[in-house]
DNA sequence: GACAGATCGTTGACTACGCAAATAATATGG
DNA sequence: CCATATTATTTGCGTAGTCAACGATCTGTC
């Protein structure tokens, strides 16, 4: 648990370094443009914010420099005016599709020498804990 | 890497509430308070920031509280008078000692149902992943 | 012995987040 | 049809961390 903490916040500065330098925009904002692409709806602010465990403020404040930049838009609802809707734009679409090749190859360079078993391994738990919620984990590890 | 992202922020807020409401301290709080405990020397705090992977400055605004609610002492060193040493108090030997039991139970609850056989993939990768510095991961994983 | 340069800790300015309160809009009971 | 409750987003304020710049101190070299 205590290095999960030092490793994970480690490596997503390393990324953040990288993406930002190169498409200009931090890792967080990879996560949330992933999402958008994805997506199979047009989210609300609000569901966005749950699918990325961020909470709604998080979340509004983060897509303030990413609306300013044009990679996405909002629009408010047309039924409930309290609803606002993002959406990518094209250049967001591209930007998250060349941004996310780029982070591939950084975490392949961050964890070479790693078995691909532990990986997978890794991999499956975190599949797993996207239910944690009243659940937790081995201690100090 | 995308999930440990998550995962990691949400166990680390839990973490916090709990050993917050129990003994004081956040998450944070008791890594720092551990690896005194555990050191061999009396720390400079350039060496422990390092130790803990924590910037000098992040280190030093950490400390403050601590050292305000007696949990820690500073002293300046006699042969450089730039170093300061940090060591724990009693108090504060007897808050990370509790403080530690609380979070062990925590995380059990946390990660209760998640197979041994990962745990032990994660700490091993863990442990390897010390070292990553120039090296990286599995992309979105 | 003075002084140029390195090292240690702190501070200022910034980012990214959370929670709680405020705001705006809608839904509902009488 | 109005009063009240509920929902979606934003805003205020606090925390935790970063980096860059600074002052104090130490060290090696002339």
């Amino acid at each position: 648990m205590i290095q999960i903490n030092a490793m994970q916040a480690r490596a997503a500065r390393k990324l953040d370094l990288w993406l930002g330098s190169l498409h200009g925009i931090g890792f967080g904002d990879l996560v949330i443009l992933r999402a958008l692409r994805d997506a199979r709806e047009v989210y609300r602010q609000l569901d966005l914010a749950r699918q990325l465990h961020l909470s709604p403020s998080g979340l509004t404040r983060a897509l303030i420099p990413l609306e300013k930049i044009h990679l996405i838009e909002r629009e408010r609802d047309a039924r409930d005016a309290r609803i606002s809707r993002v959406r990518l734009t094209e250049t967001g679409r591209r930007i998250v599709d060349d941004a996310e090749e780029t982070a591939r190859e950084a975490c392949e360079q961050l964890f070479a020498g790693i078995p691909l078993r532990d990986l997978r391994a890794v991999a499956g738990l975190l599949d797993d804990a996207g239910s944690i919620s009243e659940r937790s984990s081995k201690a100090s590890a």
